[in-house]
RNA sequence: GGUCGCGUAGCUCAGUUGGAUAGAGCAUCUGCCUUCUAAGCAGACGGUCACAGGUUCGAAUCCUGUCGCGAUCACCA
């Protein structure tokens, strides 16, 4: 039983001994730090079944619990709050009992639970993945490896937009202009040449259309009318019809980017167990469309048209499948769903990390998914998050106005090699271990700084303004880190063994470790309920914070004693290991030395 | 216009079922490296929690309205 449980019980008994009363719920709340105390029961809710002054209930209570319960040492009642001191023994106690635990904090998977299967990523095949991909796969990463860690079993995948009239655009550019340019002839990413001939494509495009405007035409029908949508559109006809040398050259173009991606996730550290290809699975929702229409969830138009009525869920209609028998993009994610069901036979719920423009599109999405009566729809959850947004507004590929995935990347390992080599702390390091150092703590700050964040807030991104290094920031935690590394490597003594003496009087700074360390498992479980690793990134910093005032504060290797040396250099090392596993689930590594 | 989200210190953000004097970082200013890594620690300064009502012992938190910002309301994805 945990210590809280006990103290409920125990509160519940003494209100019922003294009082005759017996209520239902006790308000728990970790002792502010200014009061003295590490527990406090807030006694001002009794009151609705306690008649008397708040104060004195207080005393009373208090009381009874130094006499029944070991744990509790001491209290005082501060106006309404009952503030506990809890014995040193039971942090002792618990320190024990986790000490060798090296995933402290995360549970097995249940194999007997159903998994869940997060989808992140999903990008469009005609250009470079850029700072809004990054919020997503970290986001999407990170929360995967969140629910892991509360004891979940997890499929990560995507869905990758391959076809479309937008894909046309690019390939049709590189058709016209591109004069057999390749990643090899260029030197560049495959992503990058892909992305220049979208750009392409949106220049020769407005062009035409000035040259039309020009010539006469309203601007509405000169966009309609121009050679070049005209033949993107003819091609995207000639792509759906099997045309050889179109999907020839599809399969190529789009390679190149596959190519180009698989180095940025890579770079980024993120990675998918399964992949969908929306080249695949824009037809599948037709089936169920069909189904539905048969079983009255959807209705036909007369011309044609299938729609969803969600009038009554206090919604519009949604069309789910075009006039001319066509899927649009609700067609195919019912049809992916689906099959993703039945890939997966053990997934019982799915999480789409998808940005907050399409909040509409998912509350449809899930309704019409349990119209369509499938159980496992009430287990899907929507992971939107807040645009990333530039202090010009929204980042536009096609105007050239976005903050490159890999430039990012480099910029910040670059930041990171300067700020070090003023330093100056990595005297005996290779260049290659350098460089890995420097990478790490690069990503390490942008990570941090995008998944601190509550998801559902959007950023403000400055590109002029660098992600800082020091605060609340990955790159203080992997300091952290990297110094309780460097007294470990100093202990030359045997700490792994355990404390002779039973009773060790806790240094206040110790104690506020263990109390800290103590929430851990119930942190991973809230950042898995809420989908929110900014509650894991929180957490880290206040663990961290509380460490280097400890560290500050007392010394570790030049304690008084043995028994004091071992338990604080044990204590520093399950810090360490906690900071270690909170930033895995970040996706952040840790540095040995920094 | 309808719907959804957001609004907390100059800036970036915490604040988990309503609880004590609303907390951090950055920036500015003060101290602390002959002692375990100063990417650190200790401290100062900084607030009408957008605004107005309401619910109650108690509201940044819940309800209503107003204002501001954003998204969305396509046979686009």
């Amino acid at each position: 039983m945990s210590l809280q449980q006990t103290l409920q019980n125990q509160v519940k008994q003494a209100v019922l001994a003294s009082f005759d009363v017996s209520i239902d719920s006790v308000e728990f709340q970790a002792t502010r730090k200014e009061f003295s105390g590490d527990i406090t029961v807030v006694i001002f809710p009794m009151l609705r079944y306690v008649k008397g002054n708040p104060v004195q209930i207080g005393e009373t209570i208090g009381n009874y619990l130094v006499e029944h319960v070991d744990e509790v040492k001491a209290f005082n009642v501060v106006k309404g709050f009952l503030n506990i001191e809890i014995s040193d023994r039971y942090y002792m106690n618990f320190f024990n009992a986790i000490k060798n635990a090296v995933d402290f904090g995360f549970v097995t998977p249940n194999p007997e639970e159903k998994a869940i299967m997060v989808e992140y990523s999903s990008p469009n095949t005609n250009k470079p993945l850029h700072l809004g991909h990054i919020r997503n796969n970290l986001l999407g990463y990170s929360v995967s490896e969140i629910l892991k860690a509360s004891g979940k079993k997890v499929y990560k995948t995507q869905i990758i937009n391959d076809r479309g009239i937008h894909i046309c655009k690019s390939m049709l550019a590189w058709e016209k202009f591109g004069n057999g340019e390749t990643p090899e002839s260029t030197g560049l990413k495959g992503d990058k040449l892909v992305g220049n001939y979208y750009v392409k494509f949106d220049q020769e495009y407005k062009k035409e259309i000035e040259t039309l405007v020009a010539a006469g035409k309203t601007e509405e029908e000169a966009k309609k009318e121009t050679l070049l949508l005209l033949e993107a559109q003819d091609m995207l006809r000639k792509w759906e019809a099997g045309d050889e040398k179109t999907v020839a050259l599809w399969k190529t173009m789009n390679g190149w980017v596959y190519d180009g991606f698989a180095e940025t996730y890579t770079n980024m550290g993120v990675d998918f167990d399964t992949l969908y290809y929306e080249s695949n699975t824009y037809l599948l929702g037709k089936e169920f469309v069909a189904e539905g229409l048969k079983s009255g969830v959807f209705f036909k138009e007369d011309d044609g048209s299938v729609w969803c009525d969600l009038t009554e869920e206090g919604l519009d209609k949604k069309i789910v499948q075009r006039a001319d028998g066509t899927a649009v993009y609700m067609t195919q994610d019912i049809g992916t769903a689906i099959q993703r069901i039945k890939d997966f036979p053990d997934v019982g719920g799915m999480v789409y990390t998808v940005g907050n423009e399409q909040d509409y599109h998912f509350q449809v999405l899930f309704i019409i998914l349990k119209k369509l009566g499938f159980d496992w729809a009430k287990n899907l959850y929507h992971l939107s998050y807040g645009m990333v947004d530039l202090p010009s507004g929204k980042m536009k590929s096609r105007e050239g106005t976005v903050v490159d995935a890999d430039d990012l990347i480099e910029e910040m390992a670059a930041t990171a090699e300067e700020i070090s080599e003023e330093l100056g702390k990595l005297d005996g390091y290779t260049e290659e271990e350098k460089k890995a150092l420097y990478k790490t703590i690069g990503l390490g700050a942008l990570k941090y700084y995008i998944l601190k964040v509550d998801p559902k807030k959007r950023i403000l991104f400055d590109p002029k303004e660098s992600i800082d290094f020091q605060g609340n920031t990955g790159p203080f935690i992997q300091y952290t880190y990297a110094r309780i590394q460097a007294i470990l490597r100093k202990a030359d003594f045997d700490y792994t063994k355990d404390i002779t003496t039973t009773e060790i009087a806790l240094h206040d700074k110790e104690k506020e470790l263990l109390k800290q360390l103590e929430l851990f498992p119930e942190v991973i479980q809230n950042a898995a309920s809420q989908h929110s690793p900014a509650l894991i990134a929180n957490y880290t910093y206040d663990l961290v914070k509380e460490f280097n005032s400890f560290y500050q504060n007392v010394s570790i290797l030049g304690a008084d004693n043995e028994d004091e040396k071992i338990f604080r250099v044990q204590l520093s090392k399950q810090v360490a290991s906690t900071i270690k596993n909170a930033f895995s689930v970040l996706g952040i590594q840790v540095p040995e030395r920094m």
